[in-house]
DNA sequence: GCAGTATATTCGCTAAAGCGTATATATGCG
DNA sequence: CGCATATATACGCTTTAGCGAATATACTGC
């Protein structure tokens, strides 16, 4: 018997599966804000980083199968948030890129969006 | 006029292009022991890596061309080593995780064998 | 110059990754 | 149920990355 999983995939992402997934600027960044604001839905992201909502999505998604982010399903929002239970080195990498890196465009760019693009959606929506 | 730079590529390496250089099994097992021997030839990583020595020359040609390495020939032997001019945000990186891998294969065995091929390469060939 | 060793590069080839467009699913509301 | 919004997925396409095999270049010692 093995500790349960919410879904079958995933059982222990690899350094080199994990550096992939930084290797994608919309990962990358997205991954930053979410280390930066704990928990974001789709259309924020996808507002925040100014690319179509199905490619947010689809990175998202594979964010999600690979173990590196979680969702929580709010009414017709979904929000993801950096996992858990991700590896010690995983979390420190993550931790440590998104404090270096703050400063440094597009991040900034995009730390700046994120924070309209959640007042916005939060406002009109409640 | 612009500061020197020994070859005309690699204007500030992106955390993207970084990130992607960190996304192969060769290159970042062959990072993680040159963080930690400092200086490392050509044949010394390729009999530690057990790959062969286009793949290792290729992958290592790739990380000189982004700035992440920096070679010294001496004799028919190119050394290499992590550029001193990296951002500090990558420097820490590479510094954090060979820190953090280094009990976890398959870079523990790469690590035992690196010794071993130091000790052969040096030796028979003074 | 020749032989030997170390390293680099070229050539096809294959596989994977990312993209845009279109469409499907799920929820909320009236 | 019907419409709107949020999110996910399928499809076809293009680009890129990595590989093995073969070959080229550079240095050393004789």
């Amino acid at each position: 018997m093995t500790v349960a999983s919410a879904s079958a995939a995933a059982p222990v992402i690899t350094p080199v599966e994990f550096m992939r997934l930084l290797a994608d600027e919309t990962r990358l960044r997205a991954l930053l804000l979410l280390e930066q604001k704990g928990e974001l839905c789709v259309c924020e992201l996808t507002e925040a980083l100014e690319v179509s909502q199905p490619k947010m999505s689809r990175h998202l998604a594979h964010l999600r199968d690979a173990g590196v982010v979680e969702t929580r399903r709010a009414g017709q929002w979904i929000h993801y948030q950096r996992c858990e239970s991700l590896p010690a080195w995983a979390r420190q990498t993550l931790a440590h890129l998104a404090a270096e890196l703050a400063a440094e465009e597009p991040y900034w760019a995009d730390s700046k969006r994120i924070v309209r693009a959640i007042a916005r959606n939060r406002s009109e929506c409640k």
